[in-house]
DNA sequence: CGGGACATTGAACCTAGTCAACGTCGGTGG
DNA sequence: CCACCGACGTTGACTAGGTTCAATGTCCCG
């Protein structure tokens, strides 16, 4: 028997969600705000809460947040109800980690549908997690401490992201870092004008965020989904602790940041003093190797290219219209493929 | 009394320093190629090295560098003697850290005052060495591994790099990184075109060159005394073995190398869509930041402005010009001062 | 005092950003 | 099912910022 939980303020819609629910079978716990909402999912570990936006103690986006930062709770999936049709408000929720949206009015038929989806993409993705948590395997390869690592993977549960989801934004309280069991994951910083830089792009086994480790109280940069991801959180405070008993996990993390100190310093050189051309190159290629393994094709956009090289979109269109006369390329509306890599690489600046 | 080792392929000319020497009251060890001088050098630790540039079997070059290899040699103060005149290779010979340069002919005079000056000065440095030995306490505070890495600071002597002297080039097969005592560092990267960036300047109590640990055989910059410097080495094995052992001083390198991540994804926003006018202002404030402590003048040269901000030498001068006209800054031809840091921090871009 | 390194200034040129118009695709709603 | 909208891509024209080349000036060192 599963347990929801209903976070709505107005009463009748509390009630009525509650009885329909328990028509259903489900084990109903009910709140009138988000405060005691918070309280009780913490306490009573609900398999699905639904939750209202618009509340007076603590609004939905709070209760999210604050759900969250707690473990336990952090991979109940979560179904905001809204009569907010804005996009921007779903949006908005999504990035913050919903998994759904029920909007105003909705009928008993819709309400418990959404319940049920979740409930069994839930139970789909902690099938696939026995999966992933094998290829972590060769991460924790041996010694004293990764095998700790490799424990602390395997007891949290994995998390989910939507494509565009937000895992923080630049300034952010650090809560911890991200080990990727699958998806991409880039991280931007944002220039006063809005510009934006994409200064690095993670795949599967790797670790987002490793630049807040002992050093920061914020994130310095902003991490977004870039497309469907499973990833594992370390809350940073466990991680120290980690890292401060076991030499062979702070080795594993030295070795990650000082690859990423030779990364940028190479990007840092390019960007000063290589063409737009042969930025849009190199990002390419760059990309090509570390995110196309086996002939798959580069699926960015325009926009994204352009904040990889930092330069226009325009730019970057032009630019590929001329790779692709030059034979350097092939370019559909949503794919490139590099003909000709040798070149690419070997551009005059 | 002082040993003193010539290493020297002409029969007479190794003679003749020989007699001198002895008659000086030196204990004279004579090699007549560059590999038996290495390993006589080995063997009997001499307080000073002469020795000849070309050579058959190991060039003087070729002597420098496997001394400055092994650690219980790479103090010895180390003089060329040669008949090149030419300035790229009295260059050279500095800049692979020989301390003196003998030019052929000289007279016996000449040769014993450069010997002496070169004793003299090395004592000089070994007093100094002892003050700054307690610069070190404040790194290695507390707990475990940190007095293992004092004690490593501790027990090998400290090396002077003069100005413009090259720690290692990009490509050089990793040796060791070096911990600053006094004098400043930068590390740079050269562009295809031959173009240099400025990718980091360090301070005193600063390290060079961490971003290998764990990850490189080769170096992936180019480390150059700014000015005249006191190091000291840590071979990467050694360390490598204290980082393994110790989680605190692995923590220590893990916060240096996220700050240094830090540091270098706001560069590479700047880099990329931060106007010259801007980038040349942030790199004079990180500068006078970070490397002008108590009112001290900003001292660099318009070229190592245009190398930090990734620009053209006449860009800085211009862009200068218009500060000064501004009441931004006063300089004179080798000197800058911020008048308004407030406002050069937030140019339009 | 002369040479060389560094700094300044001018002028020409060119790269890439911006603004704008238009094309194309996919999704949504009438 | 079609029309429309919005997001993304392409192309053109214009512009400005910055590099480059070159000439000249200034300081420091031997």
């Amino acid at each position: 028997m599963y347990k929801a939980l209903i976070i709505e303020d107005n009463f009748e819609m509390r009630d009525n969600i509650s009885e329909i629910l328990k028509l259903a079978d489900y084990e109903v716990y009910a709140a009138e705000n988000g405060r005691k909402g918070v309280e009780m999912a913490l306490e009573h570990k609900p398999d699905i809460i639904i939750c209202d936006i618009m509340m007076d103690e603590l609004d939905g986006y709070g209760v999210l947040f604050l759900l969250n930062k707690h473990l336990e709770t952090s991979t109940i999936p979560f179904i905001f109800i809204s009569a907010k049709t804005q996009k921007q408000d779903i949006r908005k929720g999504m990035e913050m980690g919903a998994d759904d949206y029920l909007l105003k009015p909705f009928n008993d038929i819709e309400l418990l549908n959404t319940i049920e989806t979740r409930l069994k993409k839930r139970t789909q993705q902690n099938n696939f997690y026995g999966n992933s948590i094998q290829k972590i395997e060769p991460l924790a390869n041996s010694s004293r401490g990764l095998p700790e690592l490799k424990k602390m993977i395997e007891d949290r549960k994995l998390r989910i992201f939507r494509k565009r989801q937000i895992l923080y934004y630049e300034g952010d309280k650090v809560t911890g870092i991200y080990l990727i069991l699958k998806g991409k994951i880039k991280t931007t910083k944002i220039a006063d004008d809005g510009r934006e830089l994409t200064t690095a792009i993670y795949n599967a086994d790797q670790f987002v965020g490793t630049n807040v480790i002992f050093s920061n109280d914020t994130y310095i940069d902003n991490a977004v989904a870039i497309e469907e991801c499973s990833l594992c959180f370390f809350p940073i405070k466990e991680l120290e602790k980690l890292i401060s008993q076991y030499p062979d996990v702070a080795g594993k993390f030295i070795k990650i940041l000082s690859n990423e100190v030779c990364d940028k310093e190479e990007q840092l050189l390019q960007m000063a003093y290589y063409s737009v051309r042969k930025r849009i190159a190199e990002s390419l290629l760059s990309y090509h190797k570390h995110h196309c393994n086996n002939g798959e094709r580069i699926n960015l956009t325009r926009y994204e290219i352009a904040n990889l090289s930092g330069t226009a979109p325009e730019t970057v269109s032009r630019t590929l219209s001329d790779f692709e006369n030059e034979g350097l390329i092939d370019k559909s509306r949503n794919e490139l493929i590099l003909l000709n890599t040798q070149k690419l690489s070997k551009l005059r600046n």
